[in-house]
DNA sequence: GCGTCTGTACAACTATTGGTTGTGTATTTT
DNA sequence: AAAATACACAACCAATAGTTGTACAGACGC
């Protein structure tokens, strides 16, 4: 199928003849006849009924039609997604299923006239990368990792922070916890497939693990999260980390266990970074969504947040190993991630 | 931009690398570097980074390919839309704003599953012949009308009863009305432009004025409902009919008033009409919804309904020119259509 | 370091496609 | 009956998309 003949079949409809529809089109009625007559041989049905006075749809055609202009309107929208210049707001989140992803989903609901686009990026550089070339217009991350200072020209804005629970599979010796201590972690096994060490993920849980003595483990190959919960489920020698508003699509006979981490809660702190001079008309209502969500949604904010134009420096301090601080006490957050 | 180019994108973006999704496509992986070089062209953003091992989206791809995928949906929806053998379920109703047209937005609502088509053919002639080609599946339409019998091989279950009210302008002589009885209309003027004689509205409007002696005027070119409404508010001589549930999305400041009919009240009988041996596997779905939404729904059935599998005989009977009958009495139905 | 392998791009050639002009046919209008 | 209107078909031409052959670049192994 052919979208310049769908697009000229729809034009013909509008019409109610070839002719007309060949003149709007600037091209001849031989060649809207060509057009229509390719449509008709390739979908196998008469779109049209000729009659010396034009052209009208057959009963086949008036149902095509709803479909074709659809299809017109989805040729758009795809060529907008990379136009330069206004094209939908392009949003970087970590994965499909963590905070960042729900928050979208719900600014989405909230927002349905703004054009979305959702990628996943690697690490943290290659956000800030695409960030500077206006190649995605906000991203979701931790920051600052450390030895990587947020250059002068991003902005950040701390949005959510999200409490992070154990997951276990039916086996383990914690599955039955009503809720554990993060220092009562020390010695189990925690696999996290797929954390890169260079990224702000492994500097997280390399933070983590030093503080409180865990053992995490990053190692194999990461075969997606359909994998991880089957073998957290069939191994009971190891656990996993998953963010605590994570929806699990799995089958309950897996009997995977969510144990809550308490004293502290160790919570991800997700940031919003942009480019300063941004000037993306969506940029603000987002903003303006997040800080909502933030003040009455489910999942809360530990800290106290920086507006968009606040500079991004990482200014991030040493010391203090004891867990809790920064208003919220009970939860931890990494030293490097505390102020921002 | 090209189909089989986008279909292209979407081959060489699962498979990671331009020479396996060639294969995919029983194509060169030459040609495949040239839909890419094409697309990439057209759409004005490099999509893919070519690597010595393959090739994997940029940034602009990671936001294309979402929408390139919705865009090969349509396509499909599309061309299965007019493909012989289990297409969508293709349905008849008089004009989009009546309660045929609702009752499908609502089964719609109730079944997102089943695909459908909408079309709104001319005159239940041409309904009768496209159920009978199997062009349409179903038709909303009232039978019978008087001279037109109903073939032996379709058949029609009396679905849904619509009551008519009266829409005036703000300066008509029945616009402060509360109520008004159909006989009190007899010497004014109702305008009901693009009622065709021989059709099934024409019959029932015809038989309406006879029994009540009402003006009915369908003179003039009728230039669509917004010009209808326009008029009817700004002329205090004329007045109209319109379906009771119809939701009119008009400016308040026209003014115009519903006023509903009594003594009894007109009501438009809609039937869905079907070939007899039409197996299309949302049919029973759609009866079953109906014969609910009549039995629970805000517009009632004022007749008892016969099963799909009855015969469609006209079976008018002349006589009893009093109002109501039927088992629902102040409620008016031409003679032709109380029996079935 | 150097060949080999893998994967993509470019070039030349060819078949097909899609556009144009010119002409034919059917129906309505004058 | 002739003119006008509207679409289809034929012939022709240019542009496109496919093919084969070749070149180039990075990864891997020895």
């Amino acid at each position: 199928m052919d979208l310049e003949a769908v697009r000229t079949y729809v034009a013909v409809a509008e019409a109610g003849q070839f002719q007309k529809a060949a003149t709007d089109l600037t091209i001849t009625q031989q060649a809207v006849s060509k057009r229509i007559a390719g449509l008709e041989r390739d979908l196998g049905v008469r779109l049209f009924t000729r009659t010396p006075r034009g052209a009208e749809p057959t009963v086949d055609g008036q149902a095509f039609l709803p479909h074709a202009r659809e299809l017109l309107r989805a040729a758009d929208r795809a060529a907008a997604s990379v136009r330069p210049g206004s094209r939908p707001l392009r949003v970087d989140v970590i994965n499909s299923r963590g905070a960042a992803s729900r928050l979208m989903r719900a600014f989405h609901r909230a927002h349905p006239g703004v054009e979305l686009d959702i990628v996943m990026l690697l690490d943290i550089e290659s956000a800030v990368a695409a960030l500077r070339t206006g190649a995605i217009d906000a991203s979701f991350r931790a920051v600052a990792a450390p030895g990587l200072p947020l250059p002068e020209d991003l902005t950040a804005t701390r949005v959510v922070d999200e409490p992070l629970d154990l997951l276990t599979g039916p086996g383990h010796a914690l599955a039955a916890a009503r809720a554990v201590r993060l220092a009562d972690l020390a010695g189990h096994r925690i696999w996290m497939p797929g954390i890169l060490p260079g990224s702000e993920w492994g500097a997280y849980y390399e933070a983590l693990a030093a503080e409180f003595g865990l053992t995490i483990e990053s190692t194999g190959p990461n075969f997606g999260s359909d994998a991880l919960l089957d073998t957290i489920a069939d191994t009971p020698a190891l656990a996993t980390f998953m963010g605590e508003d994570t929806r699990l699509v799995w089958p309950t006979t897996h009997g995977l266990r969510r144990v809550p981490i308490t004293d502290p809660v160790p919570v991800y702190p997700h940031s919003l970074l942009q480019h300063r001079d941004n000037p993306h008309p969506a940029l603000p209502a987002l903003h303006a969504h997040l800080a909502a969500a933030a003040g009455s949604g489910a999942v809360g904010m530990a800290g106290a947040s920086g507006g968009p134009g606040a500079s991004g420096g990482p200014g991030a301090s040493g010391g203090e190993g004891a867990p809790g601080g920064e208003g919220a006490p009970g939860v931890w957050i990494p030293d490097w991630a505390r102020v921002r």
